[in-house]
DNA sequence: CTGACGCATTGTGTATACCCAAGCCGCCGA
DNA sequence: TCGGCGGCTTGGGTATACACAATGCGTCAG
């Protein structure tokens, strides 16, 4: 693998997992001496980072790792909610017109069959399994992009907000029933489950934030509301 | 301006128009020379194209512009559609909520005040305008930032498909429709209608595209059906 | 004559050196 | 003592040198 390659990866996932934190300054000298590569592979992959908005230039001088609130959720969720409406409709419609809807059923039956006191990690793999099956079955490389791009951001989200047991059996009853409905080819109700499940999942995720900034963890990198 | 910003312009620009055509390998010396800067600036420009989808990697030593067919532009609109209806329905909704809606009603007044005989160049004018207000009605930086890139491939859409008269003349009045239901704060409106913009638009453009293959230009870059 | 192997060439990936600009600190003058 | 100016330091932007890998062509063997 290139080393570009490595750094941007390793970068991604240390942002994603908040081991680099939301103002952390990335100094090229100092994170390539860090990463064990050189600048120039180090500049492609903070380029990249900045293509997906995870860090931005704060000054000509400073490239910072990009702070994330409960307004860019509810703007990152405006998009996902047209793209993932429209990714679920076209599924449907083209499951509807012949292309085979067998993967999806399976997951409907992933998620009935399920013990919905699984880990979050369970469930966010199975996630990641619709995901993949979802843009298969949409066949669209422009739609593919778009929602890789909000999926990134997203995984940040889903670390700010620690979800419950509750609200994880909750979202897989809504999934299955999003499953279902492409599986069957019925378009109109894959895309208003989707758009169901994603209010839900939002308003979950505020909710989340709001108890959180009440009682603040300890070590927070960022001052809080308290 | 950076040498990086240069390039990346300069190739972004010579894709958009065609002077570098679909298939046109972009070999690092070679456009480094060409565009007079070193290596490492253009390889950043040239990363960037790749994220933006202009150019793709054929095989692990050969970067070429991508091409673009029938199938990317129904692709490229499905996208479209779920953003820009999204967009428009949300500037609606906040125009109705106390936002400014006095420049969806002025550029309203410029397309019924419009010359419908005006050439394509300033109706393009108006359109980016209008986009320009969009984006800052919905102030949504995820959202614009999916927009942006639909932007930036319809740019080579446009030239692909050369509108009449006609068609520019039916998507002025339709452009009207959806800027005065903004400014009304009519979101039900302002998307549907945006809705059948796009279909209109889309419909346009392949019935240019079938014209173009039966009677295809000289020098034709690719060999085309013909 | 054909196919496979090896060498040469070319171009990308990476490292590093140089240059310039911006920010910071200290000094001087008011 | 405070404000402004100038130099120094630091870090990003760019150019270039080097290494490695892939591809293509030529040659040799079957």
């Amino acid at each position: 693998m290139r080393a570009s390659d490595r750094a941007y990866r390793t970068l991604l996932e240390q942002i994603q997992s908040g081991d680099l934190a939301p103002g952390t300054v990335l100094a090229e000298v100092e994170q390539a001496r860090r990463l064990g590569v050189s600048r120039t592979p180090l500049r492609e992959a903070i380029g990249r980072l900045a293509a997906d908005g995870l860090v931005a230039q704060a000054s000509p001088r400073v490239t910072v790792v990009t702070d994330i609130d409960a307004d860019d959720i509810r703007a990152l969720f405006a998009v996902r909610r047209a793209l993932e409406e429209s990714a679920a409709r076209i599924a449907a419609e083209r499951v509807a017109d012949g292309a085979p809807g067998e993967p999806f059923a399976a997951l409907a039956e992933r998620w009935s069959a399920e013990d919905p006191q699984a880990d979050a990690d369970a469930y966010y793999a199975t996630i990641a399994q619709f995901d993949q099956a979802l843009d298969a079955a949409v066949g669209n490389d422009y739609l593919i992009a778009a929602l890789r791009t909000v999926r990134t951001h997203l995984v940040r989200v889903r670390r700010l907000a620690r979800d419950n047991p509750a609200r994880l059996a909750a979202s897989a009853a809504e999934h299955r029933l999003i499953a279902r409905a492409i599986a069957d080819g019925d378009a109109e109700l894959a895309a208003h489950a989707t758009h169901v499940h994603l209010h839900h999942a939002l308003t979950a995720i505020l909710a989340s934030l709001a108890d959180a900034s009440d009682a603040p963890r300890v070590a927070r990198s960022t001052p809080g509301a308290a």
